[in-house]
DNA sequence: GTAAAACCTCAAGTAAGATTGAGGTCAACC
DNA sequence: GGTTGACCTCAATCTTACTTGAGGTTTTAC
């Protein structure tokens, strides 16, 4: 049994582990403690030992970043695990729920932006008058004005 | 007529004028320019002037950043347009063919990126043995680690 | 028991993509 | 022709998400 196999029966993580495990830097677990996005305790000398679960949270963290979601609310979102106990299946299963939604709406942006791109960037009205990029006031509110209907 | 008309009319856009109709502060268009992804010329009084197809630019550019394009990225893509010509139709399309391909690969991987949520995240395997996301040397090669795999 | 590797804190730096503010000029309107 | 709003430059500041480095301690390995 190698030291590191040892350390993850202890369920008594380092935070060189982690970091190798994960696939993030010692820094950004630093930064994401900082952040309360992750936590630890220490040990007698002083050093971060974290418990398994901090793994999935880790990668929960690259995932939603992934998403483009930040790091705030992904705080937020993470907030909502039980703090006492060990999240369960059905507690990662509603964060996922949670961002799947978000995921589907950013997913449906793009392809809303990449038939913009399509019809309207490519179009050939380059005439100022014609132009739904020139005019949007031709298809937007008033309160709406120029590449806002671009924002989601 | 109005004084916008006017202005519209005499194909010499004032920087207020882009900022109102491309949606854009002031700011963002001198840091634009900074960053020579757009350009004007000065009237007498040092004042910017713009040709109109700069607010075709403008909307380019908040397009290709809705797609997650960096501003150097548009800026090498931008840089393929005519200098000496207005762009054509042709000349837009183009463009938007080079980033309609990174918009299917982003959106690709987005719904990459929904399946593993979906797939990984909720699910019940919390035994650091099993978990895909725990365990991420099963299907990767060595070179390969931790979240890497969530990077495209 | 000692050297190397891993860890600690805290301040500063980095990169992208802007915004803000100071101090001053130009243009539009009555 | 003066006031107000739009514009100018340039430096500084902001946010997000980290990384780097200095200076020092702890753990691990032989």
């Amino acid at each position: 049994m190698t030291d590191q196999q040892k350390k993850l029966v202890e369920a008594n993580l380092t935070v060189g582990f982690v970091a190798k495990r994960s696939g993030v830097k010692v820094s950004a677990l630093h930064f994401y403690e900082t952040k309360g996005l992750i936590r630890s305790w220490r040990n007698n000398g002083n050093q971060r030992r974290y418990k398994p679960d901090v793994l999935r949270r880790v990668a929960v963290i690259k995932a939603a970043q992934a998403m483009g979601i930040t790091l705030e609310e992904i705080k937020q979102t993470l907030a909502t695990l039980p703090d006492k106990r060990t999240p369960t299946k059905e507690d990662w299963s509603a964060l996922s729920k949670n961002w799947q939604a978000q995921l589907d709406e950013r997913i449906a942006f793009m392809q809303r932006l990449r038939d913009r791109v399509d019809g309207c960037i490519g179009c050939g009205c380059l005439s100022m008058t014609k132009c739904p990029i020139y005019n949007k006031d031709d298809y937007l509110g008033d309160t709406q004005s120029g590449a806002v209907l671009l924002n989601k």
